[in-house]
DNA sequence: ATGGCTTGCACCGCAAGA
């Protein structure tokens, strides 16, 4: 089983990518972020029309979220979550399906702009906020699956020039404290399982070639409990998408699980 | 480098992203 996390920077714009890549890459199950999109104008009949099933929590302009499971391997998602305790946020942020029986939790957490900045202090009290949830949903489920974009590179691996970004926004000691009291709930950073080695990025800046040059950060992952653990088989990065005319500045991030 | 690209909104120059 093949599960994937994608920040599509506007699937208005990246629907083509999207059904290119899924037609490629054929995952079972992919969260998706920054969809950009309101409910209403999903597109669910494009989607299906290449074999996936979506469920999506969207707003105009900002955020926005949706996991897609292919029709051929996986049944229709249930117990859907869209806010949780605590964060009652106007923001689509958070989606959380059962996906027969692995519990997917897709996130994208908040950027928080600058250290200090309001929405930096936001960043962090969600982050808290979105723990407790985790810490619920793990007792509830123990084949659980947290991913998406997290806005944090976890360590200075993940950081093209770990120097030069300091302890700045998504390096800072208080944000990867944030994101290891989630991981200390039990949930392991699958990439990591299988790659010891810095120089491996999800996100690379539009500007001045950041691409081209690999000036990169690694901030999309794929969390899971240990009992997904013991049937990882592989987490890889797919760089190709992001070779692709006007691509999303991020890049799909998969984990291949040892199912049945 | 409070820069650079890209997107959406809305009316064309902003905010926001990371």
């Amino acid at each position: 089983m093949k599960i994937a996390s994608w920040n599509v920077n506007s699937l208005k714009v990246r629907l083509p990518h999207l059904t290119q890549w899924l037609a490629d890459a054929q995952p079972d199950i992919v969260a998706l972020q920054e969809t950009k999109m309101e409910d209403g104008k999903f597109p669910v009949d494009e989607l299906a029309a290449v074999g996936y099933r979506a469920v999506f929590s969207g707003q105009k302009t900002y955020n926005g979220v949706a996991i897609l499971t292919r029709e051929q391997t996986c049944g229709a998602p249930s117990d859907i979550v869209t806010d949780i305790p605590g964060l009652d946020d106007p923001q689509r942020r958070i989606l959380a399906a059962t996906v027969g029986d692995l519990r997917v939790v897709d996130l994208y957490v908040v950027n928080g702009k600058a250290v200090g900045d309001e929405k930096y202090a936001y960043k962090l009290d969600w982050l808290a906020k979105v723990r407790d949830f985790l810490a619920d949903e793990l007792a509830r489920h123990p084949q659980l699956i947290v991913l998406g974009d997290f806005n944090i590179c976890p360590d200075d691996r993940d950081v093209y020039d770990p120097i030069a970004w300091g302890e700045d926004i998504l390096c800072s000691p208080p944000e990867r404290a944030g994101l290891q009291a989630i991981t200390a709930l039990g949930l392991h950073d699958s990439f990591r399982l299988f790659e010891a080695d810095a120089g491996h990025f999800s996100w690379w800046d539009y500007r001045q070639a950041g691409f081209r040059r690999n000036l990169g950060l690694r901030i999309d992952l794929i969390l899971i409990s240990d009992t997904l653990k013991s049937i990882a088989k592989a987490a890889t990065i797919d760089r190709e998408p992001r070779r692709w005319e006007r691509p999303s500045d991020h890049t799909p991030v998969l984990l291949e699980l040892d199912t049945k």
